[in-house]
DNA sequence: TCATTTATTTTGTCCTAGACATATTTGACA
DNA sequence: TGTCAAATATGTCTAGGACAAAATAAATGA
């Protein structure tokens, strides 16, 4: 009996890795990997060692690095490569680490205890911008070194989730102002930093309205306009292309009108240059308090 | 000064209309839609409205329709092939319209109000299957006949999920039985029915560990190991491809202990047939609740 | 030496045209 | 009416090529 390995045709691929098809196959040309097994009619079928090599890669990508220079490394070359990248690393808390090792434990339960204590302990302010963001920022790190796994990223997302929606609902104002439309662009999967702006929004007296993610660039129109919102934040992580973050937010303000304000943030838009105007770029979550503040500073001026 | 008109290049139409590129281009080949527009360089141009018509086509093939009857036909075409769809249409409860009105109305909190007054009154098990899950139904098929937007569809969502993980978090049980692993795999997004099934499996005393949406088959397998899973249930929409849907459920089979039991469930699988051994189909949320007691009665008597 | 502009390379995404496995439908037969 | 085989419909894969936008390297000037 052989031993049977997993292999991947280039579309599983593709949605498994976030790696388009077009750009395997160019991959495959220019640098030698992926260099995938054939089947009987040439069609490409990826072992399961490769596609893990492929998510790697994808997150060096994320944070800056050139395929050039990762597209043909192997396992170990990528892990020296990343060893070596200590670079502007924080001083992590003890605490923060604590929270890693019940991860690392998969101690879902407790984990959102203590998630849950923090924020009674700092107040949502301080829990978004001191625990929160810097442990997403922790995790990622981990991941790429390899020494968490999706899975225990996916469960950590979860607890998050789950504490700050609970604490959302309690901070409700349906009155508040501006009134604040949140969604992500299709292509965008990611709710974290949607849920966490929003929490900061609550928290500035601002009046959400959840999309939740990927709504088209026509439904958010709509949906400006049946909420009359005087604001749209869009989200993006650091996963998505700058180029398709540019494109989207510029299609987006072109469809709204002048009057609604854009603001948006995520570790995403950072990479963006040369904004165009009408389009707020926020940096830290703070950012979004001083421009509740601004809004209506501007609004009680002009009207 | 010209009027300007959106356009949207392949790429784009793909991630709006989740229909794959190559599947756009062998379309306009076959059946002359879309028929898009071409810059200087011969790429695609798609205009705002043949988009819209695709949104629409999509939904179409997803409850069961032929290419071949939809690609072609104009709006107003689509729409007389809508309404002329009556069938087994289930007379709904005037409530359930309530609830239809309310979206329509834009009233997320009191929507929020009222579905969390109905799962008072009801309970969670009649709520998930009396309310929620009609409800559902509805709602899509009212955005089947252009009765309500994307944009509504995505805040009726987002009162459903706050209202069920509420919910959740007050009947979890970290010693139920048996442990359960909740998920889908990449290229389903859909949440909805899985947070439903971890209701509903939480209700009947087993111990839920929710990992959100697509976990990659690989991270799964490594998931359930971990946390020393019984069950590991995966949830698919009707957006799902069938071919996608048995090609993935399979892997995961494969790579599965067979000690581990694999339970699917939601709209995207009723289509399956011929389903292999050592997959469990749910049909209604309630087999769920069977599979519970299936699963401790075969255990109790085997150890 | 540093900043700014310009040339070069890199890289992702698009193109055409064709092939074929699988799912669905049609047609023949019992 | 039900079952099986042939025909059709459909999505996804292949190859090889092209080019714009982004990033890097080189050249220029202060």
């Amino acid at each position: 009996m052989s031993e049977e390995i997993s292999l991947f045709n280039i579309g599983v691929v593709e949605r498994e890795t976030g790696i388009g098809k077009d750009t395997l196959r160019v991959w495959e040309k220019r640098y030698g990997f992926p260099l995938p097994v054939r089947d009987q009619h040439e069609d490409r079928l990826y072992p399961a060692e490769q596609v893990d090599r492929l998510r790697l890669i994808r997150r060096l990508l994320d944070i800056g690095m050139r395929p050039a220079k990762v597209v043909g490394l192997s396992y170990p070359e990528l892990n020296a490569l990343l060893t070596q990248t200590p670079g502007d690393e924080p001083v992590y808390s003890a605490e923060l680490l604590e929270f890693v090792e019940l991860i690392k434990a998969h101690q879902a339960g407790e984990l959102k205890l203590a998630l849950n204590l923090a924020l009674l302990r700092q107040g949502m302010g301080d829990f978004l911008s001191k625990t929160i963001h810097p442990l997403n920022l922790l995790v990622g790190d981990a991941w790429l070194r390899g020494e968490i796994h999706v899975f225990e990223e996916h469960l950590y997302s979860e607890q998050i989730i789950s504490v700050l929606r609970t604490a959302i609902t309690t901070i409700r104002n349906p009155r508040g102002t501006p009134r604040v439309l949140l969604t992500t662009l299709p292509g965008e999967e990611h709710s974290l930093g949607l849920l966490m702006a929003e929490a900061t929004l609550s928290l500035s007296g601002a009046y959400c309205m959840m999309l939740g993610v990927q709504t088209p660039i026509s439904e958010i129109v709509l949906a400006v306009q049946a909420h009359q919102a005087d604001v749209l934040t869009l989200s993006f992580s650091s996963a998505m292309p700058a180029a398709q973050v540019k494109s989207g937010v510029e299609q987006v303000r072109k469809a709204l009108p002048e009057t609604v304000s854009l603001w948006i943030g995520g570790a995403g838009v950072q990479k963006q240059r040369n904004v165009e105007p009408g389009i707020q770029v926020m940096g830290p979550l703070s950012d979004l308090t001083g421009a509740v503040l601004a809004w209506r500073a501007a609004v009680s001026s002009n009207g």
